[in-house]
DNA sequence: GTCTATAGGCAGATAGAC
DNA sequence: GTCTATCTGCCTATAGAC
């Protein structure tokens, strides 16, 4: 049933969020490290100390974070890679997806790109494994579409990592645009990626 | 006269070199907020104190790290757009020029990528001042050559931003690689960039 | 689940001798 | 220009009441 009271889990889980939502916020604006609990807890409405019945401690907020920019895109985007189309289209397809994905969460983006030093060895590679695997994923398309005659002949690797930095860069200067300008961007991109700058 | 002695003023500037350098290496690896003047020092090989002897303070090393990655392009790669060509073909020395310079001080543009929000404002200041400076020339180039029909008509502003973001990111992947290996990531960015994906 | 109170440690920065 | 010694304050995290 939907529009029942919250049982205590719901609301426990809106908190965690509510955290995680406010932490973003002000890591993004003045780092991980320039931040203190006491700052999280404030702009929450709560004390310092009781951040730690939701997160045993600062860098388990971060991880969070982080995970929601390289696990959210394995989940939601490269299941477009799967689908039916040329590579091509399913490339296109996918660099949309991602800076739909982007925009909603482009503080997100801008501390896990910022702030990936900060995480414990342990939280750091499992992020690194989600995005290893968009990368591998995306750069077996990229293969698969220069197989076909496709795509031109060029170091796969390379353009996977320079399409992917161009696209997370968006991150560190979109506002809170409008859908037009959001959509100006893609097909900017787009045709820049596909077609290149030469007439 | 060369080979001489260095003077009094030559050696203080060349501490101040050293210690701008090893405040990048490890900036670099467990960024800024997790690195103490004290492990600046033992990596020069003195005690926390005398630094303060160098930089006033932490955010002054900082500080010097973050100008290098944006004067020093500003003042040795820009020139090269207002050199005789098209702008087809002054627009490739630029993205040549830069991905050489980045290799040269990669960790330099890495921190200054990761590390921004922990300059002061005026800082800040100063420093955006010299990246909007190169942004706002690259943008220029790319509209004459799109009056000159030279480049497609897209969103000149986009483009600047998706191609410094691709080029600046090679900083967050590149090793201590080969020539060749640069080569080849400057012919491949230049074949994204020019003609595309696309075959 | 949130609070008050505080432990415990560490970091940036300063004073002043050499 | 570098040292030893130290101040001062902040910050993460814990203990235990409500």
């Amino acid at each position: 049933m939907q529009g029942e009271a919250p049982n205590r889990e719901t609301r426990t889980r809106r908190r965690r969020a509510e955290i995680v939502a406010a932490a973003t916020r002000i890591f993004a604006e003045r780092g991980y490290g320039g931040v203190g609990m006491r700052d999280i807890a404030d702009e929450v409405g709560i004390r310092g100390a009781s951040l730690y019945h939701h997160f045993s401690s600062k860098e388990e907020i971060l991880f969070a974070i982080c995970l929601t920019v390289t696990r959210e895109p394995v989940e939601q985007n490269l299941p477009l890679l799967d689908a039916e189309g040329t590579p091509a289209q399913r490339l296109a397809a996918l660099v949309r997806a991602h800076i739909r994905h982007l925009r909603l969460r482009r503080a997100e983006y801008a501390v896990g790109a910022h702030e990936r030093t900060s995480l414990t060895p342990a939280h750091l590679a499992e992020v690194d494994g989600y995005r290893r695997r968009y990368h591998r994923r995306v750069r077996e398309v990229l293969t698969d579409g220069m197989r076909a005659g496709e795509f031109r002949e060029l170091d796969p690797t390379a353009v996977t990592l320079g399409m992917l930095d161009m696209l997370n860069g968006v991150s560190g200067w979109i506002r809170g645009d409008s859908d037009a300008d959001v959509e100006r961007i893609e097909e900017t991109y787009l045709a820049l990626l596909f077609d290149g700058l030469r007439s």
